[in-house]
DNA sequence: CCTATCTTGGAATAATCGTTCCAAGATAGG
DNA sequence: CCTATCTTGGAACGATTATTCCAAGATAGG
């Protein structure tokens, strides 16, 4: 009997996510969703609720369409180190180049802002956390089969170190750092993990 | 002839900073620095101008106040990468424990704010990373000359790679990350820089 | 076609945003 | 003490904030 959406909440949520992204979800305000999107304040409230919980939708969406990709590619790349190295070829150029230039990463940025303290933001922040680390682990792992990785290195502290540097590249990278300047800081992080015969 | 100032703008400008950091400048309204400091809005334009520039001068006297202590003491030091392993371990510890546990870096956090895509303020972010890099390479300096680093390590790209993991233990520290997750992390990228003799 | 039920557009809400303005108060040189 | 000049308190500004509400529109089962 009843009425049916307008609209496409999925596409929707995509053009969310990129105002967020680019300008900042603090500063964005629900008029700028309104005229993005282009659909009523009705037919926002009516399908994501208040201003907080879209923007945990759209840090859920962030993570679902830009993350998660990229961290499955870094899992399931058998090379090792290579794998890593090559995580980060990709990372620093959609940081530094393209349509998404300097707008830095969600996740990174949403965690220097005040939503970042609120107790359901900052579960999605752990979960990121957790599975990018995981992910490096994971080619840590196949790294060290192959022999490519200096005796004694830790692996979870390095997974560690590497996820850190991740952020740091997005965090950079959004007041315009230079890509090879960042490269080559987290080529220098990766060489002291690897064997002398490995790096190149 | 005149009157003069009732207040101090000095230890004004110190509370603004308080607030900026914990809180952050985007959400923090003026009413909220008219209240924690206890002055009218008329001194306060008359004193710092807009908010745009209070929030300049609030970045430029964290760097005082702060940065620039830290900074010194770690190109001051001359005992290589005991050094920046010291720097480090202060770094963590002021994130995770004392007063201003979980407030990150101010710094840091302007990276990923709005303000952040500003020419002032980016300048300020960009003099903030050079001169942290710098204190970085001169404790490396010294550090080569005691034999401590590895061969072939570059000293600016390790420098930069420091650098980039003291970013982001500024913003995991935000997160509520623990100390000793980031300090692992951070042990392990200074390892991979050192003589396997000098680690411990 | 009718009607129950949802959606939509858009007005209206109160609160807060940064900023301006002016009269009243305070100061120090003459 | 007087007065020129700055500072201060606080009201007021229009714009914008997130959110609510309701009548009008749209849909699909009966």
């Amino acid at each position: 009997m009843p009425d049916i959406k307008h609209f496409d909440p999925d596409t929707t949520l995509d053009q969310v996510v990129r105002l967020f992204w680019q300008r900042g979800a603090e500063v964005t305000g629900i008029a700028d969703v309104v005229q993005a999107t282009g659909l009523s304040r009705s037919s926002l409230y009516a399908t994501f609720g208040g201003k907080s919980q879209l923007q945990a939708a759209a840090l859920g969406r962030y993570r679902e369409r830009q993350s998660r990709p990229v961290f499955e590619a870094l899992a399931a790349d058998t090379r090792g180190v290579p794998a890593i190295a090559a995580f980060f070829e990709r990372l620093v150029a959609a940081r530094c180049s393209g349509e998404h230039a300097r707008w830095g990463c969600l996740v990174t940025n949403t965690h220097a802002t005040a939503s970042g303290g609120l107790p359901e933001i900052r579960e999605i922040l752990d979960r990121h956390h957790d599975a990018l680390r995981a992910a490096m682990r994971a080619a840590l792992e196949v790294a060290r089969t192959k022999g490519q990785l200096r005796a004694g290195l830790k692996l979870g502290d390095a997974a560690e170190a590497l996820t850190l540097q991740a952020y740091a590249v997005n965090l950079r990278s959004r007041a315009g750092a230079e890509a090879a300047v960042l490269l080559a800081g987290v080529r220098a992080v990766l060489d002291g993990f690897t064997t002398t015969e490995e790096r190149r």
